[in-house]
DNA sequence: GACGGTGTAAAGTGATCGTTTTACACTGCG
DNA sequence: CGCAGTGTAAAACGATCACTTTACACCGTC
């Protein structure tokens, strides 16, 4: 495993357990196996460092998500947590931890967020033939709700909200 | 207003827009009009200082939820965020800082949670004749949905999160 | 066999962290 | 008047922050 890659996985993992602003220059070495001088060549600084995590997720995340129908969308988010633990979304503890206030971590959490609202309403769309729009923003809630509940009700939120989407859905078509 | 509730109330706020631990004492100081000596015989240290927070904004929030329908429940959040502005749960976002490693803020959360749900447990039985149980954590759901993507999305996900839980209800009664 | 490139270990940068201390002023109460 | 209590301002505490620097080792290449 490069450098960079190795850097960036063992990153991601502390922020996620530790929280972004927690988690200092000391233990990302280390937790790294490398030197502060090397980490700061490929990395450049902590925000910066922090904006590659967050892109490298959302890389990840995207792939996770090929999906077409909503059942199979909360299926994957299932699986994504089975896999990476629920811990909320990194991207939305990332903004709440800055306050908003570091421009490239709020683009980093726009970007990702606007793909998935895209997502859902490409496959809100297919469901339903595009007879009922206003279904995505509900699923979007859903989705985001999975996400946070599972912090502390575990996977069975997942299971939850997969269930209400296709009530939903399974209405609208009626 | 005295000096304990002044301090709490400015410590929220600070808390809130900035993140717990990107905030640091000086700001509390400066913000609550008061020394750090002050500050810390009323506090004890931050971390008691985040606690008394916590429990202050749980009982504000328990008195806002004090409704007897899920369609109440939703006015009640969007209520709450014209007034608090939505910026996800604070409760949540004190676990994601601190990785759930500080007891003290875990137990609150936990406390604060299970407050939520059961009232959720409570309204979702009144308006099913208890006949829908597993319409709870549904419900559950979506309001941690709207609070997640209202911080994004604005008021428009709690319309949204009200339109499919009052969806999911009208589909158990029927 | 000198070379630039890339890595390490470790000390040092000034700033800021949470917290405590020193020194002093104002208050109400005996 | 004296005194304990509560407040202030400001300096100091050691630790840790993000980040840089110094000094050195190993590399394949010309």
């Amino acid at each position: 495993m490069d450098i960079k890659t190795k850097l960036i996985s063992s990153a991601e993992r502390l922020f996620d357990r530790h929280g972004f602003t927690a988690t200092g220059m000391d233990k990302l070495t280390q937790a790294a196996g490398m030197s502060s001088r090397t980490l700061y060549k490929h990395a450049g600084s902590k925000t910066a460092l922090i904006t590659d995590v967050l892109a490298e997720r959302h890389r990840r995340f995207q792939r996770s998500i090929e999906v077409d129908s909503v059942v199979a969308l909360f299926d994957a988010l299932e699986a994504w947590v089975w896999v990476e633990g629920c811990r909320g979304c990194l991207f939305l503890r990332a903004q709440g931890e800055t306050g908003g206030d570091t421009p490239e971590i709020a683009d980093a959490v726009r970007t990702h967020k606007a793909v998935l609202y895209e997502k859902i309403q490409e496959i809100v769309s297919l469901e339903t033939g595009g007879l009922h729009p206003e279904l995505a923003e509900q699923v979007l809630v859903l989705y985001e709700g999975a996400t946070a509940t599972a912090v502390y009700r575990g996977v069975d939120a997942i299971v939850s909200a997969r269930a209400a989407a296709s009530a939903l859905i399974q209405q609208a078509r009626a």
